[in-house]
DNA sequence: TTAGCCTTGACC
DNA sequence: GGTCAAGGCTAA
């Protein structure tokens, strides 16, 4: 075997291990020198031989080693992993029994199930290895959380690749090796995963956001933070250890951080990366010879590849990623062949609008690029070509304005990344969304106001660049300071109702709806008994707002002045929130419980954005007025305003549910009926991968049931309200697909902020 | 309309 | 002056 490490993964890798071999060696770690490149960050790194390698991974096998460990519990990775190596970091730093300082070492590793799922939280374990010194009798941890733990010698399968610790990331990775590995007939631990990372090395901090994930997280304080590094433009966490709430690297902009200072720690929650992941495999080396696509000599190739560099060539015979045709170069984004190039430049030059004649799946090859261009496009798309690329005055010659985006090695990197068909832009800053001029800025309020509709009602002025046929932009709200729309001083007094929580409590329907301004509502009987079960789950939309405004506040004030969110990422947030409410929301539920997880699973990424659209139409029912659009916030903005800056597809959007909200206001359709067709679009028996059908069929039963006996109750005298309310659904659950396509596109323009919920979900509907 | 080849021009 | 990713031209 050579005794190699990453001389060839120059930066960015991933890996999956995959084989366990039990052989007896001595513990093996070394001068990072010898691991190549790759370990530059720390004086010792894991080293392993390399056993054989394909394209798409490498068998290596590594000796064992004493590590330390600790586990942590969450329902983020990235969560889990700030907190465990915070742990971790402390015990290198001296705590420990005999108070020494213990070099970092490379890579640190996190071990996770391989099959969690999103909405439930996780066991993450994350090892540091030891240095040489300390393999043989590491100091005892004073924090009574920490182990050691014996990696056995194993060889493992990794793919390596290159970016920053994200969750999704370590998710698409695995599922391709998975892939390759299956393919190859391999056999591994399907159960767990590592992901390793290799380089600690943030460059600075420009500035912090709030997360989604706030209020899931174990840490109030949970924020993210904007980092740069050397080329790269990426997202991680940083926490508020400090007790008192404030962030600790988010105050001011340009805050340099070096990677392994204990005050600057917890910002550090992912590497930025070198890194890789991988299942601990059940075969032999002896196996390595695989079946099928690649033949893995253990015996010769890994001496011959490696000493082969990868060079641009590598690229550019793997062809064009869209048809397959040999690739002529960097085109709008990525390496394509011509005829690609040309098709694509030609569609967006000319706006052409292509229909599929069949089910928008045809097969996009070499012999059948023609046959469909819908079809044609969408993989340019979905494989990351830019339409910005295209430039608009025609323009000749001279250098794109993607350079960064040519570099070859991330090119490669990107692509190798991408072989789910999937591209995902970790850039959440756009230039264009960016260097719009007219941002909406969220000021927290000089001073608490009631929360009025008026105090928040504001005309909204056009923005340079709306309505522009990309629709890149959803709004634009340009205020200087004395006219920014003030968010409203929590905990939100003026919105509600002043008794809205005991109303809450007394479940009597003509009080449940929090008004700003009192809907004219229908007088509610008692509720049926399975209906009162239903309201009393329901979330409290006080604690929704609130948690969205706080959110949104934190992250503007940790921004820079001249640096706010932009419209549409902030539009992106409260529908994000909102949708953990509504994910909260049906996990709680009695009903949902009774179904198996898979089952749970497959119904809320199937009807995710129904419930979106269904909470934001009752939001309109019941707090709106007409003309305008009633936030998540209590902000309103005015349809008129809104209908001049939007594109097409957003026009629509708003237009359709418009209809929908006076169709809903006419039925007045009150808080028991909107709990109700919440659980019927829930409850969808149709969804394909349900296995517990009966079981959704006889809730969807009991539900109608529930909400028939009280529409007949709330309406006398219109005994058709029930089939009315039914009769909406299908509207919903198109203006949902509608959503779902018009998020996805942004998606692929890079518009979604990262690592949302969100985002999740649009690619749980896409695999 | 496609796709291969040509021209252009900023950046190195 | 070379590179290379834009746009343009044109035969099929």
């Amino acid at each position: 075997m050579l005794k190699q490490a990453n001389t060839l993964r120059a930066c960015l890798t991933v890996g999956l291990v995959v084989l366990v071999l039990m052989v007896t060696a001595e513990a093996y770690m070394g001068n990072s020198s010898e691991s190549g490149s790759f370990c530059k960050e720390t004086d010792e790194c894991l080293l392993y031989d390399l056993v054989c390698r394909t394209e798409e991974y490498e068998v290596r096998h590594y000796s064992p080693t004493k590590w330390v460990s600790t586990d942590e519990e969450s329902y983020f990775m990235e969560v889990a992993t700030t907190l465990a190596f915070r742990k971790l970091f402390k015990y290198i730093n001296g705590a420990n029994d005999e108070e020494v300082m213990i070099d970092m070492t490379a890579p640190v590793v996190v071990k996770m199930k391989e099959k969690r799922k999103f909405w439930q939280s996780s066991v993450y374990t994350l090892s540091f290895p030891l240095p040489s010194a300390y393999q043989e009798s590491p100091p005892t941890p004073t924090n009574s959380e920490l182990y050691f733990t014996d990696m056995p010698d194993m060889n493992v399968y990794v793919r390596s690749y290159g970016g920053w610790m994200f969750c999704w990331t370590v998710k698409r990775q695995s599922e391709c090796l998975k892939k390759d590995l299956d393919r190859a007939h391999a056999s591994y631990e399907e159960d767990f995963l590592y992901a390793a990372g290799y380089d600690s090395k943030l460059a600075r901090i420009t500035h912090c956001r709030t997360a989604v994930a706030d209020a899931l997280s174990p840490e109030p304080e949970f924020q993210r933070a904007r980092l740069t590094g050397p080329g790269r433009s990426v997202f991680t966490s940083c926490y508020d250890y400090s007790g008192d709430r404030r962030p600790l690297f988010c105050p001011s902009s340009n805050m340099s951080i070096s990677p392994f200072h204990p005050d600057q720690l917890p910002a550090t929650t992912f590497w930025p990366v070198d890194y890789e992941q991988g299942f601990l495999s059940k075969d032999r080396p002896s196996t390595c010879v695989f079946s099928g696509v690649q033949v893995c000599n253990p015996l010769l190739p890994a001496a011959q590849e490696l000493r082969a560099e990868p060079d641009s060539g590598d690229a550019q015979r793997e062809g064009c990623p869209i048809c397959g045709d040999r690739v002529s170069g960097y085109h709008y984004g990525l390496l394509t062949c011509e005829s690609c190039k040309g098709f694509f430049k030609r569609t967006v030059q000319n706006n052409k609008r292509y229909t599929c004649p069949e089910r928008q799946s045809c097969p996009v090859d070499l012999a059948q690029r023609k046959r469909c261009p819908h079809c044609r496009f969408q993989k340019c798309l979905t494989v990351g070509m830019r339409r910005d690329a295209v430039r608009a005055d025609r323009m000749r010659g001279g250098r794109n304005k993607f350079g960064p985006l040519y570099r070859r090695d991330r090119q490669l990197k990107q692509q190798r990344e991408d072989c789910s068909g999937y591209r995902v832009k970790w850039e959440t800053t756009p230039t264009r969304l960016s260097s719009l001029s007219h941002d909406l800025q969220l000021l927290p309020s000089p001073a608490p106001s009631p929360h009025t509709p008026e105090s928040f009602h504001q005309s909204l002025p056009a923005a340079s660049g709306m309505g522009q046929s990309d629709g890149l932009v959803l709004l634009d709200c340009s205020f200087s300071r004395d006219r920014a729309v003030a968010l409203p001083a929590l905990p939100y007094a003026g919105l509600y109702h002043s008794n809205y929580q005991s109303c809450v409590q007394s479940q009597s329907f003509s009080h449940a709806l929090p008004v700003a301004t009192p809907p004219v509502l229908p007088a509610a009987p008692p509720p049926p008994c399975l209906l009162t079960e239903l309201l009393q789950g329901e979330p409290e939309e006080t604690q929704v707002c609130a948690r969205v405004l706080a959110s949104l506040q934190r992250e503007q004030a940790s921004r820079g002045k001249h640096d706010c969110l932009n419209t549409f990422t902030i539009m992106c947030k409260m529908a994000d929130h909102t949708l953990f409410a509504l994910v909260e929301w049906a996990r709680s539920s009695t009903l949902f419980k009774e179904l198996k997880v898979v089952d749970q699973m497959s119904l809320l990424h199937s009807c995710w954005s129904e419930l979106l659209v269904l909470d934001h139409l009752y939001r309109q029912v019941a707090y709106g007025k007409d003309g305008s659009i009633y936030l998540v916030t209590g902000q309103q903005i005015d349809v008129s305003t809104v209908l001049s800056q939007a594109g097409t597809t957003l026009s629509s959007l708003v237009t359709r549910a418009r209809d929908m909200v006076s169709k809903l206001r006419a039925l007045q359709m009150d808080r028991g009926e909107f709990v109700c067709l919440k659980y019927l679009v829930l409850f969808n028996p149709d969804v394909k991968a349900v296995q517990d059908r009966g079981l959704v069929e006889r809730t969807q039963e009991r539900v109608n049931r529930a909400l028939m006996d009280h529409a007949l109750q709330t309406h006398p005298g219109h005994s058709d309200t029930f089939g009315q309310l039914l009769l909406r659904l299908p509207e919903v659950r198109s203006i949902g697909l509608q959503v779902e396509e018009y998020l996805y596109q942004r998606h692929l323009q890079g518009d979604l902020p990262c690592n949302s919920l969100l985002t999740e979900m649009l690619h749980a509907k896409q695999t």
